[in-house]
DNA sequence: TATCGTAGTCGAAACGATTCGATTCGGTGT
DNA sequence: ACACCGAATCGAATCGTTTCGACTACGATA
């Protein structure tokens, strides 16, 4: 049973004794209805099974789905592991919610990523969208649709918020600077769209489209000017892990480098998880920096980490899809991080307390 | 500039000197038009800024929206914190990968659940979802919407996937029992819809709508017959410390449960952080045992838990969607979960190694 | 009593595409 | 040269609402 012709609201006008529009009315409550005919049309309707307005043909009518997408760059798995991605989307939640609309997951699959035009959505959020999205948002922008970028390049039509990436890194190798730390090396975020993984040298100039990784690179410079490293092909602990045998273990202690400067506390964790397998203190030998303000998965230690409001970041973006809706411009956001000393930082070859 | 009227299919057939139904076909591919024409008319779209076939006006006509609906209890923001919840949305992605469709997220939020019956959605799995929904799940069986619901209460015409809840608990307790313990209780999952929390005794029945508590608190009873304990308000760390405290600190040490069965790894973890507090050792004074198999935040010892395989229901649940998509009328699923012994388990009373 | 405003109702025109059946038009087979 | 076929194209109907303007009563105002 069922699947017959489905009921219509044409149906249930019928049965009731009413015009289409009326009952139509009766639903929407937009308009001037006498109770009994309300009361009719809905007892009409219950007899016949109809389950209330089609929500295609609403909104079609309407031009408005009540669906607000949010592009992931990476697999959604993969984005539900980063802590600072959940953050941002529970933001996005809280500031969207005087639309009452729903929240729909799109990710940035291989090529034509069929999903982002042909979703149905009123407005669209890219996180940390990468650089591929380029086309997309070019075509979003041709459908009209309001699109806001969280740490996302800015380009005309959309709106960004973002963070002090590379003025917090700075303040952030200045601490280490502060310290002591001269032989200082960086674990960064992902440098290139094809996700590949490597040493950089001193002459990296990072990827225009790797803006985050980029930004935060040149603040650690404006600090270490020469300063080398190595890149991820993600924010996770395990890349971090694998940064740090790298840095840590493949070379003469001598040369080791006494600070590193994590992009992310995902990649932290990953590096000082890298220290302990190779019996490198942390911090009496090793000083790690993070970049987020999360608390990774494992890790008990308090760790010196920027510390970024990632649900406001998300919270922003959500009011700025509300205003975008609205009709109104909405002006570009910019948060800044604060430095939060833990017990991951210490002057270098420090002794044992 | 933009807000005018937009640009639609029609404007472009003009323009490329076509009819309607030709252009339609010139972009949706289905149907035969020569190379010159699709040219022609994609060359007109180009020129107008047309962006391709209206999403709204596509899924009116088509009866597809290309959206699976996902709907968790909870604010999205709790439902993100719980490992297992995003585990098993991960799997979901996975099985409906062939559909190629978005996931949006709705959230059961009080009375109306604006969202639930007024999204385009083509089907929709509920996840963990609660007694209150049942009037949600008739609307949706009304409406026509292919619906499956993951640890859910059977009902007909909907798919449910489920674990052994009760069979997977009993094997837990029987470990516990076979390790010597009889002073054991239970820190349970909340009890009821309106979320409070507390102590329950012996003849609790449980809630008929709070299904996994009630099924998992039957296969403790089935080892431990007259078990008691405390149920709290969500599946967390923080409601597993209450919980703990209140069992293992507020009685005659003599009284005391020498192990204690966590209807969660989270509940566990809370537990655990309790009995620290506490200074009971664990596993030498206190054995626990959990539930899920994630790995707590913060956690470092290795949980003895029973492991239920998340994202394969989740898995499990897409492809139902997908089969009912397709007219098909899939099975139920029921996964096993396996007892996993880690370090958080021990005679009781044991010494310390 | 004539007039006006208003609450309630209705018809019909969108909304923007897809799709079914019909129509054209070169080109084969015989 | 005749009927016939498939490819390409087109017209028109349809998907199920919402909304705009028009129309009816009916009580209130002058």
């Amino acid at each position: 049973m069922g699947h017959e012709s489905r009921v219509t609201l044409a149906d249930v006008a019928e049965r009731a004794g009413v015009s289409v529009s009326t009952a139509s009315l009766a639903f929407s409550g937009s308009g001037p209805v006498s109770e009994a005919t309300r009361e009719r049309v809905h007892a009409a309707a219950a007899a016949l099974g109809y389950g209330g307005p089609d929500p295609r043909a609403r909104s079609l009518r309407r031009g408005r789905s009540g669906i607000v997408g949010v592009v992931l760059e990476e697999r959604v798995r993969s984005a539900f592991l980063d802590p600072v991605k959940i953050q941002m989307l529970d933001g996005i939640t809280d500031g969207i919610a005087p639309l009452d609309a729903g929240l729909l997951l799109l990710t940035e699959t291989i090529e034509s990523s069929v999903g982002l035009d042909s979703a149905p959505v009123d407005a669209v959020v890219l996180i940390g969208c990468s650089p591929r999205l380029e086309e997309s948002v070019d075509r979003l922008r041709r459908r009209g649709i309001p699109t806001v970028a969280i740490e996302g390049t800015p380009a005309p039509d959309i709106v960004t918020v973002g963070i002090d990436n590379r003025d917090a890194t700075r303040r952030g190798a200045q601490h280490l600077r502060d310290l002591g730390h001269t032989r200082v090396q960086v674990v960064a975020l992902p440098a290139d769209p094809e996700r590949t993984r490597g040493r950089f040298d001193a002459d990296f100039a990072g990827s225009p489209l790797a803006d985050t990784m980029t930004e935060r690179l040149a603040g650690a410079r404006e600090v270490f000017p020469g300063i080398t490293g190595w890149y991820g092909r993600a924010s996770s602990i395990e890349e971090g892990l694998e940064g740090g045998r790298r840095l840590l273990g493949d070379v003469d202690p001598d040369d080791r480098p006494t600070a590193i400067i994590a992009q992310s506390d995902l990649l932290a964790a990953g590096v000082i998880r890298a220290a302990e397998e190779l019996g490198i203190r942390v911090p009496e030998d090793l000083s790690v920096l993070g970049f987020d303000g999360i608390r990774p998965d494992g890790l008990e230690t308090d760790l010196t980490t920027l510390v970024q409001p990632s649900i406001e970041k998300g919270r922003a973006a959500g009011a700025a899809v509300v205003r975008m809706l609205a009709g109104e411009q909405p002006p570009n956001v910019d948060f800044t991080s604060v430095l939060h000393v833990g017990a991951t930082t210490a002057p270098p070859g420090s002794p044992v307390e």
